[in-house]
DNA sequence: GCCGATTTGTCCGTATGTATC
DNA sequence: CGATACATACGGACAAATCGG
């Protein structure tokens, strides 16, 4: 009986619900904007703990890039809310996932689903060794029903076995968590520009004359056991392409 | 993320020496790709300190993308060096730094500084509210010579007074955290993909028929008094361009 | 410029929960 | 089941930065 990854009301642990909880009080205007929230003392009463599980809260909040703690001072609330869809740094969402969070109807086409093993090009490009057993896919995401992401999925056979187009169509990391419970834990990734293609082109729907590249996020996900079970290339039309970032710089 | 701007070894403190102590035995494979490093209590004998700090230090390469952390397991180094080519981007960097952090020559040419206020067309692309005096610049970043980054700077004059054309030609960060004394804190950025624009053409020698656009990080800077002080707007050449990132997925 | 109150930053010790083996 | 290891939580102490008198 543990975590359904879509499900809002999981058992946390205490920090996080009163980083939830302080998240909210932002979103909705509780605390103002520039201004400085309750002071760690005041909120520990507030919430009946100790300095540390309040910390633990404000630090995550830091790196939402939602306050800011200056010492001597106080913690600034530095929020504002951001127009659309976006992909944030620091966290792996699936497709499903995000679109859920930016209540819009997220559906999955399945194009190609295919097993293979990696070449000396295939292991180059992706990370996996050469002979590695794997699932290809090429699968096309749409938010409200238009075309904006086309992926190229490499899952490793047997760290993912049992893998269908079924559910490759609904998500494929519910059914890595939820079924074959396992642990996702993260996700490097880097971002680059890349010349359009005719898959591209056919897929995304879009005008060769408009633009000629799109935003490509490629990324090598590994699970608690240390191995590396997927890489994934995303292909985004640029012009709904948004990804986000907070970075904070280190005081000597 | 990424730290300190001149001084390498500062004796900062203890959990940050701790941090990077453990970097380095990773990056000189002190510490083997995919083994566990010593359990969290021999590192607090190792290193005579709480186990919290311990923990703190941990914390930041697990954020780095050095460790995973397995809880009743261990913490397992998945440390595997970037096979750096291109200009790379993380934390808050000025241009000039990360040239140094990559080993190459970096040059900085002004093509225009002036003095403007904010109209409702730049107060609503920069964030700045209407009428705010502005410093604006055009700057482009070479590294080995070869044109790269196209930058748009919009400084708050309240917050940067005194800028002159020679100090952004060098290093503006460097004369706002040294000269003024300004602490910069953290920086919201968006990446997007754009349209080239014929200023992008000019300078940035891109052959139109190859690639009609281009990689443009928007940032909005904050300093340590709350107060967004400047808007960037960075173009960079999309063959040139390569965002990392390690994501960490959150048991939401 | 100094001093004290407030507030965040760092560090320590301890206890308990939970996952792995 | 027990041993080990990480996760969470509490409490206390002192340092460092800010601000007002």
């Amino acid at each position: 009986m543990k975590f359904e990854i879509g499900s809002e009301f999981m058992p946390k642990s205490k920090y996080q619900n009163i980083y939830k909880d302080i998240k909210l009080k932002i979103e909705s205007d509780e605390y103002a904007y520039q201004e400085l929230l309750p002071s760690e003392n005041t909120l520990i009463q507030e919430y009946s703990c100790s300095r540390n599980t309040i910390r633990r809260a404000l630090a995550k909040l830091v790196v939402d890039g939602y306050v800011q703690t200056i010492q001597g001072k106080g913690v600034r609330n530095i929020f504002q809310p951001v127009e659309q869809t976006s992909y944030t740094i620091g966290g792996i969402e699936s497709f499903k996932e995000s679109s859920i969070r930016n209540h819009k109807i997220g559906t999955t086409k399945v194009l190609c689903f295919t097993e293979l093993a990696a070449d000396k090009k295939i292991a180059s490009r992706t990370g996996f060794p050469v002979g590695s057993e794997l699932y290809y896919l090429q699968r096309l995401h749409l938010l409200d029903g238009k075309a904006l992401i086309l992926n190229h999925n490499y899952f490793l056979k047997s760290a993912v076995p049992g893998l269908t187009p079924e559910i490759a169509e609904n998500s494929i990391y519910e059914y890595i968590e939820n079924t074959l419970h396992m642990t996702i834990v993260n996700s490097k990734r880097i971002v680059t520009v890349e010349k359009i293609t005719q898959i591209d082109e056919k897929y995304l729907e879009m005008d060769f004359e408009d633009y000629n590249c799109l935003a490509v996020i490629s990324s090598q996900t590994y699970n608690s056991d240390g191995v590396m079970f997927e890489y994934t290339q995303s292909r985004h039309r640029p012009d709904y392409f948004h990804f986000q970032d907070n970075a904070i710089r280190k005081t000597t």
